[in-house]
DNA sequence: CCTACCGATCGGTAGG
DNA sequence: CCTACCGATCGGTAGG
């Protein structure tokens, strides 16, 4: 049996790197710098107006190509939306991971944890230049069954840091939810704040974290 | 000054109600019976498709009608949007109040009045039949800026009830965050399960109210 | 990656 | 509320 070949997750945009034949998977090329273009610009016009209502011809613009030119990137309309959605989750869960690393020096308390989930989450979903999450969030409806289950399993390794220290909280009695549960529920708390947070309004994402905190651990802040 | 005229929020649909002409206003009729059915049937084709992806057409079927009969209630697909909406606002603020009434009899506790009212939002977010308020969450984007003032009215009237509730949740020190941020945070957990619950499987709206109460207010389950 | 184009679908309307 | 229809837009493709 052969290695798996690695993907690296894109946490950063890869620069381009014009080496050899650009590869061919089954429904897309990469030569990266114009379908990255393509990515970003589609995350940003998927975000606002939505999946149905963004025309493959919005996308080209936004990337400076002619109608059909982004079908030379991605077979469909569809491709294109997933590589948003997978390209957003595969980021999430390399910076999530790092974060926690930064975190989780020494005896760092169950809460302290929670709290750092909770501010990365926030900075993914609300932070600057960061429509990939949401439209991962709020246009799965448009994607095939077969891309959900990839995204299914993307959103569990996701969350898999959350259960031990979910856990953690209950056993030590400052979380009182079934844990299950709670992680959907927190979750949706979060995932919504999408819908209403406003930048240039006033709640920062540091005094988002900490309601939330005392929302759900009774954190005082 | 002539008085307003009063609209009845249509908890149960209204039977029809042959009486005079079909009162017009500015881009709608009503004559009943057959204008909800092309409601109910949008709102669940809504909710199912997303707003984009259902076409005139798949309503007009839905209610039994030819492709072209719906714009003879509706000006436009987008006012039969907004009349799901709208009519499922006034009918949750309806329903709302009539379950609070119920529950307000003697001295009932701020969290006893809390669980009412989570209890209620999952009814008509999950509970049989409720297209609706799913709609109104998840196709805000594809309505007007002013028939969003509109829904955005009625949505302070519902959520109106629960900010005295929190407020004594967190004089009585059982709630630590921030109301009006606790409000937001709360209404999006909520929310947000209409995305994930599936009546099918495992859980039960007592079950999700008894969790939600516990992670709130850290009220053991 | 562009040019030129196709077939399909869609929201909406006139006229009855 | 139906019939018949229109103009516009859209995803996608051939051929270079």
């Amino acid at each position: 049996m052969e290695a798996p070949a690695v993907r690296t997750a894109p946490v950063a945009p890869a620069a381009k790197r014009p080496r050899g034949r650009p590869r061919k998977t089954v429904d897309e090329r990469d030569d990266g710098n114009r379908r990255q273009a393509l990515i970003v610009g589609a995350a940003k016009l998927f975000r606002r107006k939505g999946f149905d209502a963004t025309s493959t011809r919005d996308i080209a613009a936004a990337a400076g190509m002619q109608s059909g030119s982004p079908f030379y990137h991605f077979k469909s309309k569809q491709a294109l939306l997933f590589a948003v959605m997978e390209e957003g989750m595969r980021s999430a869960i390399a910076h999530q991971q790092v974060t926690l690393q930064k975190a989780q020096t020494q005896g760092t308390s169950s809460a302290e944890l929670l709290r750092t989930l909770v501010r990365h989450h926030f900075d993914i979903l609300l932070g600057p230049g960061s429509d990939f999450i949401p439209v991962m969030l709020y246009e799965a409806r448009s994607i095939t069954p077969k891309q959900r289950t990839v995204l299914a399993e993307l959103q569990s390794e996701y969350e898999a840091p959350w259960v031990p220290v979910l856990e953690a909280l209950r056993a030590e009695g400052r979380l009182q939810a079934d844990v299950k549960l709670a992680r959907l529920l927190i979750f949706g708390a979060l995932n919504w704040s999408a819908q209403w947070y406003d930048r240039r309004k006033g709640a920062t994402l540091e005094g988002l974290t900490a309601a939330a905190m005392a929302l759900f651990i009774g954190e005082a802040s």
